[in-house]
RNA sequence: GGCGAGUUGGCGGAGUGGUUACGCAGCGGAUUGCAAAUCCGUGUACAGGAGUUCGAUUCUCCUACUCGCCUCCA
């Protein structure tokens, strides 16, 4: 994973162009990423995942191919928001208290998902210095203007490429009818990047008095900040970089902020940056994954069917005594393509657990030779085919079913038997894709089976099954398979699957276990 | 109203102008006292209509439906 694999080609979807491209990195030496992290001021719900996952995965990839140490990752955090203000305000509490709370809680559930932290996690109130100066630069230009009352807006006329990323014209919107019509404002579309801050508000000074920043302008000012000017001052920028000032590599998030939010970053920053005639510089790759769903529903507080990614781990923990159900709930949003809708529902959790638990088995059967030269992947090249997963993962299930084959039927296969280049690709798959076996281990069925027996039977209960197996023991040695069966069946009803097996026997506690329907049974 | 994405077998979900996706479930078989696990085998699906074509699930157009964005939202 350490070496560069650059004969890799990827290919991604550029919301830019509407078109799948040949990704080709500005410095190959250096790829750098920005994805738009989460405003906190809550739980993280399910759906704030998916864009976690997906740009964890293409983090993955491109570390695996232009090498780990050639990929800067930069996901923010929103922690100046009016949704933390009225949560400050209905709580009592402060705002860097809640934004603390709600960023560890953050980082904690997309950990159990399996992301990786990104290389850089700036918060927006680190950088209302870099958000004035943009501000005042996009002033002078004559791009925005204050309106003497505390706010600066930005002028969307000044920018003739406003809507190619989103595909819309002003007109169509404003015709919508939806578009607040505002004094201050010199086109129904200008939207704000200052406002100003009462006293209970949160406010720093600026030129324009004591205010805070609209939504947008943060993206900007700190994707400029950390991927062009503290590098460009460090001197770590190659020249192909310098040749691209003001420049990085890909954008990305969900599909909802393509308008106005990435539009309105597009307008700030190429205006900031001297690009307002030809729309160039910024990001020259734009990735927008699609929303998820909810048992076929859109997500609401109001349907019942809003998640959070908390409730679930919790939910798998409560019924099932699983530690961290985050891997399968990884696997399930991997099964869906990026660009398409997601419906999650338990049952699609729960399979995602079970092939997880089969993968592990062929992963604990196998040693796997690093040494040996590998052919191209099939799993890494549909990953770099836009990012297939779903594809990604059909190749798992084709190499985990050829491994299977010969190791699990004991068959000596004659002639070449040799499997490591299959099960190099598929652990070098599992990893790419985001799992360790320490990772899904508390999922597997054989773990969270032993864990729920001692978090839900009581003594009594357990002597009993001990009895009725004793009992089912001696009726198998006196070949009785009448009173044999009866007790196994009895077992299943009640929600307890025995197995014999040369070692023994073993049983199961299943989803149905109930205790009483054993009861009378000896 | 404007813009965009999508509609594949019981379910999830790839892909292709003419050939098996794959997985899960189901079914048949091997094995097992019976089961479980495992192995082997098994499924002619591409929303509807018109068109292009020797031939379309795959290209074009239309219709229906679903979903998203246009307002905070990942």
């Amino acid at each position: 994973m350490t070496n560069a694999n650059t004969e890799t080609v990827i290919r991604l979807t550029n919301t830019k162009t509407r078109k799948k491209e040949v990704f080709t990195p500005i410095d190959a030496q250096n790829v750098r990423m920005y994805v738009c992290g989460p405003t906190v001021y809550d739980r993280a719900h399910i759906g704030n995942a998916r864009p976690v996952i997906v740009f964890d995965v293409l983090n993955r990839l491109l570390r695996h191919v232009y090498g780990a140490d050639h990929v800067t990752y930069v996901r923010n955090f929103t922690d100046v928001d009016d949704k933390i203000n009225a949560k400050a305000a209905e709580t009592g509490r402060s705002i860097r208290d809640i934004t603390d709370e709600t960023t560890q809680w953050y980082l904690d559930d997309m950990q159990a998902v399996g992301a990786m932290d990104p290389d850089h996690m700036p918060r927006a109130t680190e950088y209302i210095d870099q958000m004035i100066t943009m501000i005042e630069g996009l002033i002078a230009k004559k791009h925005a203007y204050p309106d003497g009352a505390g706010h600066v807006l930005f002028s969307v006329n000044s920018y003739p490429h406003y809507g190619d990323l989103s595909g819309r014209n002003t007109d169509d919107m404003i015709a919508g009818a939806r578009v607040e019509i505002a004094d201050n404002k010199l086109d129904p579309m200008d939207f704000v990047l200052w406002k100003p801050s009462d006293a209970e508000t949160p406010g720093w000074d600026s030129p324009w008095g004591k205010g805070r920043p609209g939504w947008h302008i943060e993206c900007s000012a700190m994707a400029e900040d950390i991927l062009w000017k503290k590098p460009l001052e460090a001197g770590e920028l190659s020249d192909s970089a310098l040749a691209h000032p003001h420049t990085f590599d890909i954008h990305g998030g969900g599909n909802d902020l393509m308008f106005p939010h990435h539009e309105n970053e597009i307008a700030q920053s190429c205006c900031a940056s001297g690009h307002a005639e030809d729309g160039a510089g910024f990001a020259n790759y734009w990735l927008h994954n699609e929303m998820l769903q909810v048992e076929g529903k859109k997500m609401s507080k109001s349907l019942g069917n809003f998640f959070t990614v908390r409730d679930l781990l919790e939910k798998y923990q409560r019924q099932f005594a699983i530690d961290n159900i985050g891997p399968a709930i990884r696997l399930r949003f991997l099964q869906t393509h990026y660009r398409s809708p997601m419906d999650v529902t338990g049952q699609s959790i729960e399979d995602a657990a079970v092939k997880l638990d089969n993968w592990a088995r062929i992963l604990e059967s196998f040693s796997v030779n690093k040494s040996i030269v590998s052919e191209p992947n099939p799993v890494i090249l549909a990953l770099a085919d836009d990012l297939n997963t779903s594809k990604a993962i059909s190749e798992m299930d084709k190499l985990h079913s050829f491994l299977s084959e010969p190791y699990l039927s004991g068959t000596v296969v004659s002639g070449n038997n040799d499997r490591s280049q299959e099960i190099l690709w598929f652990n070098e798959g599992f990893e790419i894709l985001g799992f360790t076996l320490d990772g899904i281990n508390s999922l597997r069925h054989s773990v969270w089976s032993e864990k729920l027996k001692s978090v839900s039977i009581n003594t009594d209960v357990s002597k009993l099954i001990e009895a009725l197996l004793e009992e089912r023991r001696k009726a198998r040695q006196d070949k009785d398979w009448a009173r044999a069966d009866e007790l196994r069946d009895a077992f299943a009803n009640s929600g307890v699957a025995v197995s014999d097996t040369s070692d023994g026997v073993s049983w199961e506690l299943m989803q149905n276990f109930d205790p009483s329907k054993l009861e009378g049974l000896l």
